[in-house]
RNA sequence: CAGGGUGUAGCUCAGCUUGGUUAGAGCGCUAGCUUGGGGUGCUAGAGGUCGCGGGUUCAAAUCCCGCCACUCUGACCA
């Protein structure tokens, strides 16, 4: 590991007098979720805009720091660095017509000529254009390239500070291969050095199977820091290693069997009664005896969506079963229009032929006996509804959302669900991006064929955030020491006595000197104040000097994670800081 | 994008309903004294285009209109 490479040298060590950690005592209003409160507090971060922030020496400290351990891990896998414009032209975005397709998320910006750029979303289009022109052989593959910068993207509604922010530091790493084996094996190194960066980052995480969605191509995972406060659920299985994003793992139909006969169909008042539970509860029936009827707008046709009333559609399931580009649902006013039933109140009979439109059903919705239903009347549902008897389909298929207690599709033992959030994710590009730009290559054979490309990217700025979310207490945060500001304070707890402002001194130099990434609080604070900044800080050790360790040479320890107090000699400190340092930022590999 | 909220000192907020001295508090900041192992106590200070623009009025932080910014909820269950 190169601490060198640290600017601001973690070699000469830093005093708080000299540098600028504006803590704030109280939690600023602009700030709800926990993540982007104390990394304001802790005097790391501050707004700019709206998803826009500066970030203040700490903080980009601990970029820095999470940046050093991507960059090695991408080198160590091969990986190359380099460095693309932020500011990107039309042009190459209107070749693979995404200038188009992006939307309003894409800032757009002209200059004084008049032409179109764009502030870069991602740098797909650039770096294939660089490789189109520059590769001409497969001699001259596998490459491997990365780069770690701004982004930007103008979302609807920034928020989470770090977590959802309009600029935020990512790094991408673009492989080009000559053929799929190639880019198996490229995935493979980059899915192996995500779990090592994250690992060394010291957080908690899984890797799970995710939906390639927008950006196309085929198979793909997503690590996922796991936190209560994240933003994307998760299920893995109990039994084996098995994990997915709940848009993408499958769901066998789990049948409650019944040993009912169908009834005759029923139609029976539900005035006011729209929601499931609220007509479930009202008829005295469980809400998976309900079908509820979803509409969505497909490709700008309107499609209805079956699943029990307790499961939820997965849209991501409807788009891949029907091959459609856009999966949109339907506004209260355009099902109203298209179909004269207002919210709550539509259900399947008759809704195929009276509406002609397509009906597809999640494959548990056919096993319902006198199932419950919309009567497509205001005010009034069906019961005693059975399928084929009373209503088609054009298909059953797998459309509903995963949850704790599915099965896993490996090994059938049951899905535990967590929330996370997605800091990283890696995915097979095929030739999408190629084909787009005519990156090609002649092979082995002569012939010109399509670079296959993959793309890897993590959030470095939420990976901070994820850190904190993950690694915090009542007190303020708690670093993994791979990525902390700084590793160790030290703190003199009377800034007065002049023994204990020496002792403090001499033991700061021979930390700095030592090489251990050390601040100096010697600010001349009452003990209270610094002791609370320590905490809210979240350096992962504290070193106290107070007139005990001026009497009898002993130093305080406390570890920030665990509490644990301990005393060393001022001779047994470095040793003993460096390898319980070096194991604690090791023992994840 | 739809709906709601907020905008007054560096930060957290009060004042606005019912217009009327010199616009307030706590924290922070400055100075002094005090204190010195978990945001010390006291004293004295500095600090404000009351988001911006317009209107009503003898008089606007306060009422009206427009704009802007920030923020929350929703945009996933019928």
């Amino acid at each position: 590991m190169n601490k060198k490479f640290l600017v601001g040298g973690s070699m000469i060590g830093m005093r708080v007098t000299q540098t600028l950690i504006p803590t704030l005592r109280e939690v600023p209003a602009e700030a709800d979720t926990v993540s982007h409160q104390l990394l304001l507090r802790a005097g790391m971060l501050r707004k700019v805009a709206s998803g826009i922030y500066t970030l203040l020496p700490l903080g980009y400290r601990v970029v820095m720091k999470i940046e050093q351990i991507i960059r090695e891990e991408m080198n160590r896998a091969g990986g190359v660095e380099l460095l693309m414009p932020i500011i990107q032209p039309a042009e190459i975005w209107h070749e693979t017509g995404r200038w188009d397709v992006y939307g309003p998320e894409m800032f757009r910006l002209r200059d004084r000529h008049g032409r179109d750029f764009c502030l870069g979303p991602t740098h797909e289009e650039l770096i294939t254009d660089i490789i189109r022109n520059e590769v001409k052989s497969y001699r001259q593959l596998p490459l491997l390239l990365y780069q770690i910068q701004n982004k930007y993207r103008d979302e609807k509604r920034p928020r989470f500070g770090l977590m959802r922010a309009r600029e935020f530091i990512m790094k991408d790493l673009y492989s080009f291969d000559k053929d799929e084996a190639g880019l198996e094996v490229s995935y493979q190194k980059m899915y192996e050095a995500y779990c090592r960066v994250f690992k060394r980052c010291g957080l908690d995480f899984r890797v799970v199977e995710a939906d390639p969605g927008a950006i196309g191509g085929g198979e793909t995972h997503e690590f996922m820091v796991l936190a209560d406060t994240g933003e994307s659920k998760v299920v893995f299985c109990t039994s084996c290693d098995y994990a997915a994003n709940v848009e993408k793992a499958p769901c066998d139909p789990q049948i409650i069997p019944s040993e009912e006969n169908p009834r005759p169909l029923e139609m029976v008042a539900t005035p006011d009664m729209r929601t499931v539970k609220e007509v479930a509860d009202y008829l005295g029936v469980p809400s998976h005896q309900l079908i509820k009827t979803m509409f969505y707008k497909v490709d700008g046709e309107y499609v209805a969506v079956l699943v029990r009333g307790d499961r939820v559609v997965n849209e991501t399931k409807v788009k891949n079963f029907l091959g459609a580009t856009s999966v949109e649902i339907a506004s209260e006013d355009e099902v109203m229009e298209a179909f004269g039933v207002p919210l709550g109140y539509a259900g399947p009979v008759g809704l195929q032929e009276k509406d002609k439109i397509k009906v597809i059903g999640d494959h548990e919705v056919r096993y319902l006996v006198n199932a419950v239903t919309g009567a497509n009347k205001e005010g009034y549902h069906y019961r005693n509804v059975n399928t084929g008897r009373d209503y088609q389909v054009d298909a059953w298929a797998d459309l509903r959302v995963a949850g704790a207690g599915d099965l896993c599709p490996r090994c059938k033992a049951p899905f535990q669900a967590k929330r996370g959030i997605e800091v990283g994710q890696i995915f097979k590009l095929g030739v999408k991006y190629s084909k787009a730009l005519g990156a090609t290559v002649l092979n082995e054979n002569g012939k010109e064929v399509p670079i296959v490309m993959g793309c890897y990217g993590i959030g470095v700025t939420r990976t901070m955030a994820a850190a904190v979310e993950q690694n915090h207490d009542e007190d303020g945060i708690i670093w993994p020491p791979s990525i902390a500001p700084y590793e160790v304070v030290v703190i003199p707890v009377s800034h007065r006595d002049m023994l204990q402002v020496r002792m403090a001194e001499e033991v700061y130099q021979s930390l700095a000197a030592a090489g251990i990434d050390v601040i100096y609080d010697d600010r001349p604070e009452r003990p209270g104040v610094k002791f609370k900044d320590a905490d809210l800080i979240g350096y992962p050790v504290r070193i106290v000097i107070g007139s005990r360790a001026v009497e009898d040479g002993l130093v305080e320890i406390k570890w920030r994670a665990s509490k644990e107090i301990l005393y060393k000699s001022k001779e047994e400190l470095v040793p003993y800081l460096r390898s319980s340092l070096e194991r604690s930022k090791n023992n994840c590999i």
